[in-house]
DNA sequence: TTTAATATGTGTAAAAAATACACATCAATG
DNA sequence: CATTGATGTGTATTTTTTACACATATTAAA
């Protein structure tokens, strides 16, 4: 093992690097891919895609879909390329949770896998579906996957229920115009949890960020719901700093 | 660029891949360092400790505590290991961040970081100072620093602030015992923002997990204050899984 | 056309939490 | 012994959260 001086780049004479490219040569490298979580919801209850893994040791086995990080790609670009392939979407939320760099967790080797969090409204999109490996799965149905990725998935999950109680994603997952009960059942499918009907339409009033578009709902078996939209302008413009200590 | 199926792994007639290890050899590799914000607090500010830039392009600017990531190293071991390293501390709270991956973020090519937050009590260590290039910073002070350290810095700075009201880091920066007006000023410095004392302090003993060892501060030129443990204990038994739509 | 079924839409009372705010007390200092 | 400076405490007000029930609109079936 090299002293700390060498491994922090610094020469032990004390004087400054003038190659920086020279210096970074000499850095350990290793294989880096990004793991995307793309979450979707169907029939009120939430799925992520899946893929059937290609490697023997996992046969029959699920995984998420990723890809390796190509030279000079940002880990965000590879998520949104991942994201782009498979489902032929592209301007949509996806957001970076975290590494995962267990030396076994690939048998193959060293591999370090970023994971990429994105919710997609299936309606709106088309697999690109090379074959039948590729599936919608109900998450809560799931225990066993390939490699660490169900770990993975189960971080990205409570990632996301915290997250959505913060910030408007669910509504990547809904049609533009959506009735409070479509809003309610995402909410209720992230969560895992019933949520009082009352409650939360009076939350979601109070907060004054949805928009009454004056229709209702036209393809349901009884009283039809009114549609709202998601007022990003406003929600954009009053992003609020919260101050509250709580734990 | 390789075709889609390639790209994941997969061969192109759809057999199952035996070898991951060869499967592994053709994916690309990048050099990854770890890069760890280590926030103090001292004379009632928070503070980062830097070590000044030995690049000559950053010649005179101030960089966060980093090192590669070694041959089958966790991402959580490097950073445990650069912490031990300059503060001669372990079994501190240390978190991973993020990841930072602009191809230009390196003078020297392609390197990748993942950001790690800690917090450490400065009287408790002992700085590992080799020279005279590792200081204990004002973070609001700072504006520019080496890399794309400054960005890494402010994001952590947030992420803190938003972390420190949902669990009790606040803890590690403070001694054993310690009086509600040092609490309170440490949660000031890293919100950078004043709070109401007695609404501090009734926040806080609403929440039960303060112990009162019946002890006073001593050192002080004024009334002395009450001194207080943090029950960990029962923290960890109580945690709570919030639900709390709020945006 | 009537009835049953089902989901929508709405309000209030009670409890809990957040906020704003003032004064007596204690210890040290001169 | 008076001054200084911080501690310790309570209450009234507002806001937020929670629990909970009934009339209404639409479809489907009788």
């Amino acid at each position: 093992m090299r002293n700390i001086s060498q491994r922090i780049g610094r020469s032990a004479s004390g004087e400054l690097v003038k190659d920086p490219t020279r210096l970074v040569e000499t850095y350990p490298k290793v294989p880096l891919t990004v793991d995307c979580v793309l979450f979707g919801f169907e029939e009120n209850v939430l799925k992520v895609l899946l893929i059937r893994s290609d490697l023997q040791v996992f046969d029959g086995l699920w995984s998420l879909l990723g890809d390796n990080v190509l030279d000079n790609e940002e880990l965000d670009d590879a998520a949104n390329r991942i994201l782009k392939e498979r489902t032929g979407m592209s301007d949509i939320y996806l957001e970076q949770v975290r590494s995962f760099s267990h030396p076994a967790r690939h048998p193959g080797g060293r591999v370090i896998t970023v994971a990429y969090c994105s919710l997609i409204n299936i309606q709106h999109h088309q697999l690109k579906i090379l074959d039948h490996e590729l599936h919608w799965h109900d998450v809560q149905s799931l225990t066993q996957m390939a490699f660490d990725h169900f770990e993975i998935l189960t971080y990205c999950n409570q990632w996301l229920q915290k997250r959505i109680q913060e910030h408007p994603l669910g509504f990547n997952l809904l049609p533009e115009k959506f009735s409070m009960r479509e809003l309610q059942n995402l909410y209720e499918a992230i969560l895992n949890q019933q949520l009082d009907r009352r409650n939360f339409r009076k939350k979601f009033a109070s907060m004054g960020l949805l928009i009454d578009v004056n229709e209702i709902e036209n393809d349901v078996p009884h009283r039809p719901g009114k549609l709202y939209k998601f007022n990003f302008e406003k929600y954009e413009k009053n992003k609020r700093n919260w101050i509250g200590i709580d734990f």
